[in-house]
Parts: C-alpha cells; sequence; structure tokens
DNA sequence: AAATATTTTTAGACTAACCTAAAAACACGT
DNA sequence: ACGTGTTTTTAGGTTAGTCTAAAAATATTT
C-alpha cells in the first residue's frame, strides 16, 4: 500500500502546499490549475484520487488542504529541490537562474539516504541561492524575516535576501541590473506616477527600479 | 518534432542497446521482454512506436536494432547512469552495490549541459564503480580488455576490473568475499565436479569461488 | 515435408493523466 | 431573494503504457 507516488501526484501536493503556504486558505482547484498550467477539470480528477489516498482533505466546492502525510511529501520535495539547486550552483557552477528547470526533474528522484547524504555534502546548507529556506529532515523550516522591495520605507538600508519569482528571464534581468542575492539596497525616492522606486545599490551606483520586479525582490532590513 | 522522450521509451532503447551489444544480430522481442522485466505484447507495442520515432530498425519477426539517433540515446543513458554511480561512490560515499537503483532514476534527468559539468565536477572519470568504461559526449567508448574469471588459466596472475551482474545481493556477497575492483586474483586449482576454483586473493588468502560468482567477474590479465 | 513447439504479433481491455463541453453549485450585486 | 456570472464538477473521449488470450509466423523435430 506504500508504493511511491507518480511525479504528477507529487507535483499536485507540491501546488497545494504552495497555495496554501501563509494563507491557512484552502486552495481552489482554480489555484492549482493554474499553478500547474493545467484545467480545472484535470485538477478535479487528481484531487479525488489524492484524497483517495489520504493524502489531502477534499470537499467537492470547499477547496483543499494537505494532510499531515500530504505535507511531509510537499516538504521533502521542497527540501529536495532546494538542495539540489545548492548542488548545481556551488558544485557545477550553474548560474542561480539555469538550476530551477533541472531541479524541477531532479526532486523527484526517490531515495531518502540520498537526499540527506547531499545535505551532508552540501554542508548543511540553510538557504538554496534564491534565498529560499531548505526544510529539513522533518520538513520544518522557518520564513525569513524579509519584506518585499516594494513595501520597503525610503532610506532604510537592506539586503536582498530572495526573489519572489523563479522564472529565467527575470532572474537574468536581475542579474543584468546587478541585483544580486546580498545586494545592498536603499530606496532613496519613489515615484507615484508608475511606482517606480529610484534605489542606490550597495552604496555606488543609482538607478531606478519598475513596480513590476520591486514586488519580486525579497529584502531584510540592516 | 524533437519532443524528449519518455523514461520508459529510453529504458527501452537502452535495453535493445544492451542486448545488442557485442553480438551484431538484432535483438529479440523476447530478449527485450526479459530484460524489462515486462511482456512480449507490450514490447510489440513500443517496438512499433520506436519504429516511427526512426529510432530502431524493425521488422516484424525479424528483431530490432537501433538506428543512429537511437544508439546516440542509449550511449548517453549510459553516460549517465556511470557518471552518476561516480558521483554517488566518489562524492556521497555510497557502496557500489547500492547505486544503480538510484542511478536508474538519475539518468532520466534530461540536460546534456549537466552531465558535461558533473562529468567535468568528478575529473572525467573513465569507469564507473563496478569498472564499466564511460561513454564520451560522442557515446563513444572502449571495451576493456578483459576475460571472465572463469575462463582464466591457472597459475595467470590477474586484477578484479569489473563485474558481469549489477545485482545488491551479488555485490554485497563479492564484498563479503573480500572481492572488489582491484583485487589480485590468481587461480590455483579447478575443480571439474562442479567448476568452482580455488584462488589466492591479494596474494594472501585462498579461497573457493562458486562457478556462478567465477561467471559475473572480469579480470584483466597483469 | 509434415507435425509440433516456440516466438511474435494482434485483438481487446485496463489505468493514469490529460482534454473539451455541458451541467451543477456557488457567490454576488442590486 | 433573484438573476447573473464565475467556479467547480461531471460526462465522455484521447493517449501512453501495460496486460491476457488467441492467432499467426517462424523454428525444430521426426
Amino acid at each position: 500500500m506504500k508504493q511511491p507516488l507518480s511525479s504528477t501526484e507529487e507535483n499536485y501536493l507540491k501546488a497545494i502546499f504552495k497555495v496554501c503556504e501563509r494563507s491557512d486558505k484552502p486552495a481552489s482547484t482554480n489555484d492549482v490549475a493554474i499553478l500547474l498550467n493545467t484545467k480545472a477539470a484535470s485538477v478535479t480528477d487528481m484531487l479525488k484520487r489524492l484524497s483517495e489516498k489520504s493524502l489531502i482533505n477534499y470537499m467537492k466546492y470547499k477547496g483543499v488542504t494537505l494532510t499531515d502525510t500530504g505535507r511531509k511529501i510537499a516538504t521533502s520535495l521542497i527540501r529536495k529541490h532546494r538542495l539540489w539547486e545548492v548542488f548545481l550552483t556551488d558544485k557545477l557552477s550553474f548560474g542561480w537562474e539555469e538550476v530551477h528547470e533541472i531541479a524541477e526533474q531532479l526532486e523527484h528522484i526517490q531515495s531518502e539516504e540520498l537526499t540527506n547524504r547531499l545535505e551532508e555534502f552540501l554542508d548543511h546548507p540553510k538557504f538554496d541561492p534564491h534565498g529560499d529556506p531548505i526544510p529539513d529532515r522533518e520538513g520544518k523550516f522557518e520564513y525569513r524575516q524579509q519584506v518585499l522591495l516594494a513595501d520597503l520605507n525610503k532610506n532604510t538600508n537592506s539586503v536582498i535576501v530572495g526573489v519572489n519569482e523563479h522564472g529565467t528571464e527575470f532572474l537574468q534581468y536581475l542579474e543584468k541590473l546587478n541585483l544580486i542575492l546580498g545586494s545592498k539596497l536603499v530606496v532613496l525616492d519613489t515615484f507615484t506616477y508608475d511606482n517606480s522606486l529610484l534605489v542606490r545599490v550597495n552604496d555606488q551606483s543609482e538607478q531606478t527600479i519598475s513596480a513590476k520586479v520591486a514586488k519580486n525582490i525579497f529584502v531584510q532590513k540592516i
């Protein structure tokens, strides 16, 4: 009865976890469909099956949450994903914008032992290359004390600690703007016209940042 | 038209490659079925699909061989499999008997770049932990100058360079017998009664080895 | 060369995961 | 609370990969 899940089933659990993260509310069928780039009807199908396996709490029309077992699997996937990302950047010198796709595949490799040895090999990293925290063996992890750059007050010193989007295009763009993990930022001015920001980067250059970009960068006050 | 293959399709190509290896003869439907632990009918089904994609040469009742494209994919899988095995033993300290299963999954990760960087990271190894040669980027590799222990002449000095079977049980047993890659062997006597051998290991202990074991160990004369 | 045995293919059915289109449930503004 | 619009579910169909059982082709034995 403990046959391993398919990659597809795992992806659904991960998607439900992400939707539910920090919101308490159950995930709606549509939320999941959008995140997985599929159709609502397919999601309903899968929800029935996952419910059958006691991995989710599902009631028609009422949305879905993870059971303890389901959450355990979801966080394990996230743990594996982020550990592999660290491996790819730290050991194989991939750029932070290249690793997501490959890690999406690697996270489905089944072997607890492998995951734990990988963690050991990487020296128990606490964050992945995008600044996201890596869950421990029990699936526990702490959210950073973080704030969106878009919400940062003027003249507050801060450091980039993470991103809210992991797409290749966005990350490459950030790199071009010289905005990477650890970059120091101060908002010098905000323009209500288009909600763009004027910032100083690393106490040197000044540049404007669009509202869209500012909403996808996490910073920590220092 | 260049959509990636499913893991299943890849496994069929690998199986066909293995059956055809060093025999020239086309692989029979049954050979493939046995190797993949499936039924002949399923194999026939898949052969039609792979033939459609020009990955194999297939004629009803006549057996199957790989096309150039098919062979390229098969050797790429073997390359990935063996590189990952090296990673698992050398970097994560897995035993040689534990790595096969995990590598079976890892070999399906799609990223040329990943494979090549992994090879670099591992220092361009030429053989995997079981002594099997690792194909290069073009899929080329050389077979070792090797002979089955069962076929070795009496009183010839030799070294274990590989195994003919990769099952966990067999490899664990070998380890218990202190027969690992690099062990020095001399056949002192052969017993025609059950075809077992008396050997000296590493110039020290003497022990008998069953015919079955002897047929699954490759040695090189020195 | 005929009879028999083996191998391979076909036929038909199943499951997982997806889809579209239509029906049912829910949510909301007036 | 009633009609309208959105969301969700159902119904029914598709594809990849598997299976069993039966038919067809090939191989072997006499």
